[in-house]
DNA sequence: CCATGCAGTCAACAACTGTTCTCCGGAATT
DNA sequence: AATTCCGGAGAACAGTTGTTGACTGCATGG
């Protein structure tokens, strides 16, 4: 029970992660409700029953892997929803950071995406988990903005899943768009997202002008 | 080669959808790539062999099914965004649109949101290019409107496209409400989802305000 | 230094998979 | 009436799957 290194679990931790590797590898070109148990511990190098003193299954695994993916993506979310400066310079500054993650963990990305409608429930509900997380941080981000001054909470609310799922839907299209698109395309893919957040900024700006507004 | 009925192809044609509505049963609980051949015609109650009678592979059948999906909706959103009205109007009359079909298509709604970004290419480019089908056809509806009056081509369909993923989302959505969500959760859906249009129907009202609007 | 704990191995299990080839019966064509 | 066509059945193929039990070697804690 020590707290202490231990080459021991040092060398757990690390078949750990290399069946999280390996999996978010395969699954590049499969959904998780087809990725085999035997198909990861191969890639490995390790017998098939030596999964079993890391993972209960692979639906297990499947969970491991949206806390690995979206777990440490929390405080970058926040940061990028507080940050001061003008309207424009925000949306430019929140679209290049969503294609810099996409260019450094894209089979994160992939998998967040393939699974969050996937064929495994557990799955699916650790990812919903992990986006309501997502959204209540933006929606007090967004409460303390100049510009919501007057906004009920269920307004607030609704704004920012509208913004969590605006950036999953970025993301996506990034991946494909570096995937097997042109080399424009990237630039294409991101100039529509910044318009579209700008659309959004443009309602945020004038929700209240409408009558009842806010109700 | 004759173009009158006939006992046999009624009959094939008969197995053939027997084959598409058990894959789609059996769907709901898995992706397609994790779903074999034996399992469906298991299902339908023919031998395995007879499977290659009417699709090539699950992959094949995949691509049917989403055409047996979306195919049929073209009209449906036609005359969906096309309708008259006050403002307020046409959105309720939208997201009660989309609460109908998925009430009456459940199944086939959860298909295209798993299979969307799913472990099948073949699916997802089938997929993808009925959506942009979708977002054409919206663009063009949204043209010969009123308000997009001094709107550039881009724009127009930046703003389709917004409003052709809102609305998969929203089915997504009210799918898990009546499927899981207490009895309540569909109001709830419905409303957040009004509201978000309405909010980008506010955007898209003060677009041209943007100093270097529509450029 | 010795005993315990535990990651990983190995063999074996029954069940399942996609695909092939051969055959049958009945509708369609001539 | 005779022949062709073709959806479906059946058997068999080599591989694959998840899970079990008993095992080994080595780092750990006493």
């Amino acid at each position: 029970m020590s707290h202490i290194s231990g080459v021991r679990q040092a060398r757990k931790e690390k078949t750990r992660q290399a069946l999280l590797d390996a999996a978010l590898e395969l699954l590049e070109g499969q959904s998780l409700s087809s990725l085999g148990l035997r198909e990861v511990t191969r890639a490995v190098g390790i017998a098939p029953t030596a999964f079993y003193r890391h993972f209960r299954s692979v639906e297990d695994l499947g969970v491991a892997l949206v806390e690995e993916a979206l777990g440490s993506l929390h405080p970058m979310i926040r940061t990028t929803v507080s940050t001061t400066g003008d309207g424009e310079e925000r949306i430019a500054r929140a679209v290049g950071l969503i294609a810099g993650h996409v260019d450094a963990h894209p089979a994160h990305v992939r998998f967040i995406a393939r699974e969050r409608h996937g064929g495994v429930r557990a799955v699916r509900e650790a990812i919903r988990g992990q986006l309501e997380l997502f959204t209540a941080e933006v929606g007090e981000a967004l409460a303390s903005d100049a510009v919501s001054a007057g906004w009920g909470e269920e307004d607030l609310l609704m704004l920012a899943q509208l913004y969590v799922d605006q950036m999953l839907m970025t993301a996506s299209l990034l991946l494909e768009a570096a995937a097997e698109g042109g080399p424009g395309e990237r630039e294409r893919v991101a100039g529509l997202a910044a318009r579209q957040l700008r659309l959004i900024s443009v309602g945020r700006a004038h929700w209240l002008d409408l009558p009842g507004g806010g109700g």
